[in-house]
RNA sequence: GGCGCUUUGGCGGAGUGGUUACGCAGCGGUCUGCAAAACCGCGUACACCGGUUCAAUUCCGGUAGGCGCCUCCA
């Protein structure tokens, strides 16, 4: 399997450390609805877990859920998203996380997206993150200021090589009077502290004062607890590169001296009608707006597939409307397979996979799958590299429909078009259609 | 300003140094009680300017546009 990896700017080929494959997803930070665009990413990494499965693969996948620490800006400033999202909404911030965790997951198995093995939440690794804190410590990498503990991330020569920062760049831009009591612009905050007064519903006590962990950091420490680095393969979105992901390969460095993840992988983001996704704009989508105009999340899903993790895909209604038609298409053609014995082309389910071995080439896959003649077993057996449940949303019809069916047949035998036309419309009714061939009648499903 | 992505027919979107995927939508035809489907055919796309080449959408250089991150975000 070829994929693009961030690390070495090229197409790589997957050599795993070993029988298990180690795959680290960043999560959501659970203060607010995810929106399409954000699902996008894991739905490409779900193509990923299904065709290394499908590659004979056996995967350890971890997935965090932020539910503490990540503040409005990526940088230090600003408001912990969590306190910002219970303020918003008079909650506690637990409810807050609890009620976001839960749209998640929801939303997750509504896309069908493979379960990873590991769920962590960031508050249950708090422990760990102060035991990182004073190993980094331990080791030299941080100082502490007033406000936290921080990475001095001159003492991490390669900080800048993942995203090929321009450190004196950063410099040059960095805003006036901003904590000046950085050593560097690029420093981080690996945990903060809560002042006297400041109101932080979530704090752990380290060091003797209340605090809690800076956002970079759960996700170096998951990591080490469920996985242990070197992991395989590290995924998240494009926006990570500079700074989340460089702080991450940055903390496991001070934390371990191994480097973090041999493959990175990041989704490139979707823009809707043309411009980036903000509030601002009044073009944020979540998967229930979908629903309320009549599509399921996994016509969202086919959406995706068609295109690449890679790329910039620009969303829109119309688009959306031909993956749900091919995606009905599709399960047309296994309906027909319960109507005639039909027979793959050879080798076909290898082909498509061998187009996903192709850096996740999903589109080219497609493209296989419609111009081949596929049997109802190896339908079968592309529906679970895709996760699309066509099978299960195409099961035979009942008996009861089959009778209406040849009662129709013997009507328009009878060229009594009253009746068959009658008959047509009960079938609609109960979401079959029926195609008149030279050679008898077919039933396919109208959605 | 720094870093990065991107530019393919009405829309979406692969791929390739020469034969112009694929899906959706459209048009014409065959078929047909009607409808739909199916089948056949059509529209002849690869931002622009140079270069390399017998040949470039595909390689190289440049220009322009779009987008993103660095500032909430996958």
């Amino acid at each position: 399997m070829k994929l693009y990896n961030t690390l070495t700017k090229q197409l790589d080929d997957f050599k795993p450390i070993s029988d298990v494959v180690k795959i680290y997803t960043c999560g959501p930070t659970v203060y607010n609805y995810q929106h399409i665009g954000n699902y996008a990413s894991y739905i490409y990494w779900d193509l990923l877990v299904r065709t290394l499965k499908a590659d004979g693969f056996t995967i350890r996948r971890v997935l965090n859920l932020t539910d503490v620490g990540h503040l409005t800006s990526d940088g230090d400033e600003g408001e912990d998203k969590l306190e910002k999202g219970a303020a918003r909404e008079g909650k506690s911030v637990y409810e807050i996380a609890d009620m976001y965790s839960k749209d998640f997951l929801e939303n997750f198995r509504s896309l069908y997206l493979t379960e990873p093995d590991v769920i962590a939440k960031a508050t249950d690794y708090v422990e760990a993150d102060m035991k990182a804190v004073s190993k980094m410590t331990e080791n030299g990498f941080t100082y502490e200021t007033e406000d936290g503990i921080y990475y001095d991330t001159s003492k991490f020569e390669n900080y800048a090589d993942f995203a090929r920062l321009d450190l004196k760049g950063l410099q040059a831009g960095a805003r006036v009077g901003f904590n000046d009591e950085k050593h560097n612009v690029s420093d981080f905050a690996v945990w903060k502290f809560i002042k006297p007064g400041e109101k932080h519903a979530m704090r752990w006590d380290y060091l003797g004062r209340p605090g809690y962990p800076g956002w970079h950091l759960e996700c170096s420490t998951i990591i080490h607890e469920e996985l242990g680095e070197p992991i395989d393969i590290h995924t998240g979105g494009i926006d990570h590169i500079p700074i989340h992901h460089t702080n991450e390969i940055a903390q496991s460095f001070a934390l371990s001296g191994k480097p973090l993840a041999n493959y990175w992988l990041h989704a490139n983001f979707i823009t809707v009608d043309g411009e980036k996704i903000s509030k601002s704009l009044g073009n944020v989508y979540l998967l229930s707006d979908l629903k309320e105009r009549g599509f399921k999340p996994l016509d969202y899903k086919m959406w995706v597939l068609q295109g690449h993790f890679q790329g910039t895909r620009n969303f829109t209604f119309e688009s959306l409307e031909a993956a749900k038609a091919r995606r009905l298409n599709w399960r047309n053609r296994i309906a027909l397979c319960y109507q005639k014995d039909i027979k793959s082309d050879d080798n076909i389910y290898n082909k498509v996979l061998d187009a996903l071995n192709e850096n996740l080439n999903s589109a080219e896959a497609f493209a296989i799958i419609d111009g081949a003649t596929i049997s109802l077993e190896d339908w079968k057996k592309i529906d679970e590299l895709f996760g699309l449940n066509l099978i299960n949303e195409t099961p035979e019809i009942t008996e009861d429909i089959k009778r209406i069916i040849s009662s129709r047949e013997a009507a328009r035998l009878e060229k009594n078009w009253t009746k068959s036309d009658r008959l047509r419309d009960e079938l609609a009714i109960k979401n079959i259609a029926v195609k008149d061939t030279s050679d008898g009648s077919v039933w396919e499903y109208l959605a």
